[in-house]
DNA sequence: ACGATATAG
DNA sequence: TGTTCTATATCGT
């Protein structure tokens, strides 16, 4: 017998665990409440917020030739995302046009309303997809406030979202779920289980409400939820009711011989492209499989790839394996169709990863020009660089190690378009130089210096040829290196590396060589130890 | 680290 | 289909 028994402290409680860790005999971890928040048509609502007098007009946002996003009296109107400006003033004369290939505003509003949702969520619980979506872990909030719950009167309960002061919080109906909920709403238990997981879902639909209804009133931006047990369910069962909807996926969530869990019968509806993970590259490589043509259009469910004979995570590792795919993919994708996800909220961090700034263009082929457009683009960029990296007192919080520049060719004309598809970007990448962190030079003059001496060596290592056509430039700081002091004090087990950091990163002369490493001798750039190899290849060519 | 691929909104 | 302007994760090297 392998029983092993601990105290844990939770919430000011000492309860006593007895198990042991992943046996038969460890009882079923409580599943995670996950939220999951779209606002709606999220351009568009940012210029209705700031000109109220939008909301009645149709409106779309422009981006060179296309409508990005467009509010909904303009899809009543026929108008729908990513259509050309010039079909759009076709179907809907009236409509009204903004440019947005300015990111700034959405950026700055997708960061304010990420900051309220993140205040009311205990732990900090939330992750951030793209601008306009976001993952809440519930699970704290929730349990606490099934168990604040009066069996004997449900209808007037009572959610608290402060443990220290039990005046904040609203009144709910704990008798029903807020909002839709899949399947439609059966009849409510007449005594229901207050521990279920469906007295815990009902219980987050109210949250949900909550939130939706206090982005709604208080800042103008109207979202659609969806309610489940993890991102993937939480975020498929959403979209189920859009726009300014909410929707709870129900239990039961386990299948019996008998019947099929209320995950699968959601799952199995669904078109693979539109399971999220499942991008167009797996989509194709499943129909292919299923069906045996290579270029097929046919719907495939989920059902369909779930029950197709031999079907497997083996299977599924030998369909979608292959160059640039994760390895793990068939198991991973297995549990997937099956509404399976384990993957954590992963809290937002205080600095990106990178900052890219790019343009696109209808033609751009002299130097001259591509010159010019990289010195617009340097510009924008150390910009950014300014506005995210450095802190209130003038200090660089973390230095971008890497300069990388990216462009797209234009396909050849009479080239096929439709084959295989591929990203068909290329890039270069140099180490930044240390000037660009000084603050007292202006940007512009920064700009110049910055595509004479790094971003034109890249260009000429990507397009040696005389001719070519680009049809974009994109240009990215990545590789950030936090700068000393910035860091919190994470765990003891940093804080000897954070030391030996510290003496080599200068705090705040930075300056022209950004890194003690290893120079090379043939061309002065610092090289980590495990790309030492690989830089030799380079100098040997 | 580099350069490419895949996925996301 | 890709059109836009990004961002993250992961692969082989």
């Amino acid at each position: 017998m392998d029983i092993d028994s601990q105290f844990s402290t939770v919430l000011g409680r000492t309860s006593i665990f007895i198990g042991t860790r992943s046996s038969p005999n460890t009882p079923a971890m409580a599943q995670n409440i996950i939220l999951h928040l779209d606002y709606d048509c999220f351009y568009a609502s940012v210029f209705e917020v700031e000109q109220p007098a939008l909301r009645s007009l149709p409106l779309a946002v422009q981006q060179k030739q296309i409508v990005v996003t467009c509010n909904y009296e303009a899809r009543r109107r026929g108008l729908h995302k990513l259509q050309l400006i010039k079909d759009a003033k076709r179907i809907c004369p009236d409509v009204v046009i903004v440019l947005g290939e300015d990111l700034t505003k959405f950026r700055n509003a997708s960061k304010e309303l990420y900051l309220l949702v993140r205040a009311l969520v205990w732990g900090g619980r939330v992750e951030k997809l793209g601008f306009d979506e976001l993952f809440l872990d519930v699970t704290e909030m929730i349990d606490y406030n099934v168990e604040m719950l009066n069996p004997n009167d449900l209808a007037h309960s009572f959610f608290h979202l402060d443990r220290q002061d039990p005046t904040e919080g609203f009144i709910y109906d704990a008798s029903q779920f807020c909002g839709s909920t899949f399947p439609v709403t059966e009849v409510a238990p007449a005594t229901p289980d207050l521990s279920s997981l469906g007295m815990r879902l009902l219980v987050a639909s109210h949250l949900q409400g909550h939130i939706r209804s206090k982005l709604e009133h208080q800042i103008g931006f109207t979202a659609t939820g969806g309610i489940s047990t993890s991102k993937l369910l939480a975020k498929l069962v959403g979209s189920v009711h859009k726009p300014n909807g909410q929707t709870t996926l129900l239990p039961p969530y386990e299948s019996t011989p008998e019947e099929d869990s209320n995950v699968l019968k959601f799952l199995d509806e669904h078109e693979i492209r539109k399971i999220p993970g499942i991008g167009s590259r797996m989509a194709q490589k499943l129909r292919t499989h299923l069906t045996g043509k290579e270029d097929s259009d046919e719907k495939v469910t989920v059902r369909d790839v779930r029950l197709f004979p031999g079907m497997g995570p083996a299977s599924l590792e030998k369909i979608l394996g292959g160059p640039g795919s994760a390895k793990g993919i068939g198991s991973k994708m297995w549990n997937v169709l099956h509404g399976v996800d384990t993957s954590e909220i992963l809290e937002g961090r205080d600095l990106p990863t990178q900052i890219s700034i790019e343009d696109s263009y209808g033609r751009l082929d002299t130097l001259e020009a591509v010159r010019r457009e990289l010195v617009v683009l340097s510009r924008s960029l150390i910009r950014r660089m300014r506005t995210d990296l450095v802190d209130e007192t003038s200090r660089w919080r973390a230095h971008p190690r890497t300069l990388r520049l990216s462009t797209r060719p234009r396909p050849p004309p009479g080239s096929e378009t439709g084959r295989t598809y591929q990203s068909n970007r290329i890039s270069r990448s140099v180490p930044l130089p240390g000037f660009v962190f000084h603050l007292e030079e202006h940007v512009d003059a920064l700009a110049e210096r910055l595509v004479q001496e790094s971003v034109l060596s890249m260009f000429r290592r990507l397009h040696p040829d005389k001719s070519w056509n680009l049809s974009l430039l994109n240009l990215a700081v990545t590789n950030l290196v936090e700068s000393a002091g910035e860091q919190q004090s994470r765990d003891i087990g940093k804080m000897f590396q954070q030391q030996v950091e510290a003496e080599v990163d200068v705090s705040d002369e930075w300056d022209d060589e950004p890194l003690a490493s290893l120079d090379c001798v043939l061309c002065g750039y610092p090289i980590p130890l495990f790309a030492i190899e690989a830089h030799q290849m380079y100098h040997a060519q």
